[in-house]
DNA sequence: CATAGAACATTTAGCGCATA
DNA sequence: TATGCGCTAAATGTTCTATG
């Protein structure tokens, strides 16, 4: 690769000496440690004690002379150590106001080395407000300047954060591998402006945590417009009843294509419509699997003589008209419409085993007539194909528009084992559900569904593992990845600028959390604690008389207060939802006992000083009060505004007047003290 | 009650002036 | 020349609201 070569070159002219052999040696080491994939730049950061990884795709007016956009509040310093916050008033030429900086202990890392960047500084320009970083090339020896002071789309800025606060940063530009296997992922969240890279990003091969990783993103989207991708790629809407398939699909980047099954990294994926992600109980079978039987009639002389001998003409009186429907398991009595059922040849029930592989399931007729067979081997081979590995995805439902929801606990499948299988075949748990019927023309549709697997779901959180296992019978692990992805949901994402007039940081926090959580009831306590909230703060305005229009400061006001209030309101409500006695509320009392806790749980865990989501009481003090000056400035420049002034110069003459009313202040103190 | 478009929010681009 | 600061404008994205 090129950029490989510039940096081995790069590296020979610091200092080596080309011509001797420990020169040449170290060379050739250096060669191999050339970076060119993103694991390999992760390693060399861990190796310098890095534990948190982002990457930033750079704008071109991410550079020097522009400094870098970490986003537009002040979040980034939930991302980004720094040491503290201060406040530089120094009068530069150029400099207008006071800003907020904060220094930051940031290293640009090479495969030999890190090199302190001395004056790498964030900048946190209240007024907008955002953060930047600048200084990161002043005075560093070897800082990447021929990459962070261009202009170039498609550099990457990746940065490795330390236990003890550092951070390592390592540019490459548009060309290098690592920008392109960046820009070609897609399997990473975002926090931010920045793309958050899991530290064991190597493990490619664990397809199992890739999975539940892009399941969670998909499940945190909450509602999902109902859609299908295409075959050419493009997802489009989808309004049929059964999009929940297509939707998840689409979400996972399958496209079906004709009989191949929805695919991902190996995981064939299913989803089945729920009520409600308290029980995850399925409002309809759930179909395992498709397969054409084999043998028997249907296969002899035909779909169409199948039906005419055993189906049965519409009951709902369409003429012209033969359905072969019902349930046959193995279990079950000869069917009353069509007088089959279904049993298993070949093998022995009372030790599981296969006696015979040549036998199967059949479906048999009173006259002992085999209607239909399933041979082992077939079954077998599609079972072992479509169940090695199955992701089973619980959706909700809502109209209009048609939207899914895709709940956080997921069934998986693994290692299935067909004699499970029939195990489970030959107890009823998996039964046979056609939906056939003739109509002039051919429609044949076969199903299998499991319905105890739908019902043992909601046990995982009582019962222990083992007892599902064995309702189930099959080889199946079931992970409770809905506890852990309540765990995982904390993002510093979250707009701070509008909270920091209170404590509200961690209210909106809460409150993204909960709804991230939350079961569909509870939209109404929401919906209703926000009006309550919203009434209340409009009275506050009439009271205030405050300016409606003026939407900036109703914003900063609206959302503190509205935290506040509702926080304290969903808290109580909680509380006196668990005080309930009544039976049929039990279950509803775990639910919202589990809620509460996972409040306080991130609650705590905001407040934690050594979280990363921890702001520090007095940086909070400094932007409060910085957005204060800057609230009465904007106000006093509005005011200028309606007055007709233009809004440039409505701004700089209200500065100079709270420079003004401010230099006031201070004489007036002087004054007194004396 | 869907809808357009207004209002608001977020992100990126870039100017003008500065220093060393 | 290379770099940095402060700010604003433009571009883009999202949510709210008036309307028929």
């Amino acid at each position: 690769m090129a950029a490989s070569g510039i940096n081995t070159i790069v590296i020979f002219l610091n200092g080596q000496k080309p011509g001797s052999i420990s020169g040449r040696k170290k060379f050739l080491v250096m060669i191999k440690r050339v970076i060119t994939s993103i694991t390999q730049l992760l390693q060399l950061m861990q190796s310098h004690g890095a534990t948190r990884f982002y990457a930033k795709k750079l704008s071109p007016n991410d550079n020097s002379k522009n400094q870098i956009y970490l986003g537009g509040n002040f979040s980034a310093l939930n991302i980004i150590p720094f040491k503290d916050i201060y406040i530089d008033d120094s009068d530069l030429v150029g400099s207008k106001r006071e800003r907020a900086k904060a220094d930051v202990s940031f290293y640009w890392i090479r495969t030999e080395g890190k090199y302190k960047a001395p004056d790498a500084q964030l900048i946190l320009y209240s007024k907008y407000p955002e953060v930047r970083m600048s200084g990161f090339l002043k005075g560093c020896k070897n800082a990447p300047s021929d990459i962070m002071s261009i202009r170039d789309e498609g550099r990457v800025l990746f940065l490795g954060i330390t236990h003890n606060g550092e951070v390592l940063g390592y540019a490459t530009g548009s060309h290098h591998p690592l920008s392109k296997e960046l820009y070609t992922q897609d399997r990473w969240e975002t926090l931010g402006v920045f793309i958050e890279i899991p530290p064991d990003t190597n493990k490619r091969q664990d397809t199992k945590s890739q999975l539940l990783f892009v399941l969670k993103r998909i499940y945190e989207k909450q509602w999902i417009a109902s859609q299908k991708m295409s075959i050419n790629g493009l997802i489009e809407p989808y309004s049929a009843r059964n999009g929940g398939g297509y939707t998840l699909e689409a979400e996972l980047g399958i496209s079906p294509n004709g009989h191949s099954e929805p695919d991902y990294l190996g995981w064939e994926i299913k989803q089945y419509g729920v009520a409600d992600f308290i029980k995850f109980s399925s409002k309809s079978p759930v179909t395992l699997m498709t397969p054409e039987p084999t043998g028997g009639i249907y296969q002899d002389a035909g779909i169409v003589d199948f039906i005419r001998k055993f189906g049965y003409a519409d009951k709902s009186g369409k003429v012209d008209r033969i359905n072969f429907g019902g349930i046959y398991a193995c279990n079950k009595d000869y069917h009353n419409g069509t007088g089959l059922r279904l049993g298993l040849d070949g093998y022995d029930s009372s030790t599981g085993k296969i006696t015979d592989m040549s036998g199967g399931m059949l479906l048999i007729s009173r006259k002992e007539e085999i209607a239909a067979q399933w041979g082992f081997v077939d079954i077998m081979q599609h079972w072992n194909r479509k169940h090695s590995q199955a992701a089973y995805v619980p959706s909700l439902f809502r109209t209009p528009p048609p939207e899914y929801y895709y709940g956080a606990k997921v069934l998986l499948c693994e290692q299935t084992d067909f004699s499970l299988f029939l195990k489970a075949v030959a107890s009823g748990i998996i039964y046979y559900d056609p939906g056939i019927k003739i109509e002039g023309c051919l429609h044949c549709e076969i199903t299998y569904s499991q319905n105890a697997f739908v019902n043992s779901i909601p046990k995982l959180k009582t019962s222990s593992r083992l007892s599902v296992r064995n309702i189930l019978t099959m080889g199946r692990q079931l992970n409770a990845i809905g506890e852990e992805f309540a765990l995982r949901y904390l993002s510093p994402l979250d707009n701070i600028r509008s909270d920091n007039l209170d404590n509200g940081i961690l209210g909106k926090t809460i409150n993204k959390l909960l709804k991230e959580t939350d079961n569909i009831n509870d939209h109404k306590i929401v919906k209703e604690v926000s009006q309550k909230a919203a009434e209340s703060i409009k009275d506050y305005y009439e009271r205030m008389g405050i300016d409606a229009h003026y939407t900036n400061k109703r914003e900063y006001l609206l959302r503190a207060s509205y935290e506040v209030l509702r926080k304290e309101e969903l808290r109580k409500h909680l509380q006196s939802k668990i005080n309930i006695t009544d039976i049929a509320d039990v279950k509803n009392k775990e639910v919202l006992e589990d809620k509460l806790e996972r409040l306080m749980a991130i609650y705590s865990r905001l407040t934690n000083k050594d979280s990363v989501f921890y702001i520090p009481e007095e940086i909070n003090k400094v932007m409060t009060e910085f957005n204060n000056k800057e609230i009465k400035l904007k106000e006093l420049a509005m005011e200028y505004q309606k007055q007709g002034m233009s809004y440039n110069k409505a701004n700089m003459i209200a500065k100079e007047v709270i420079k003004y009313e401010a230099k006031k202040i201070k004489g007036n103190d002087e004054y007194w003290e004396q």
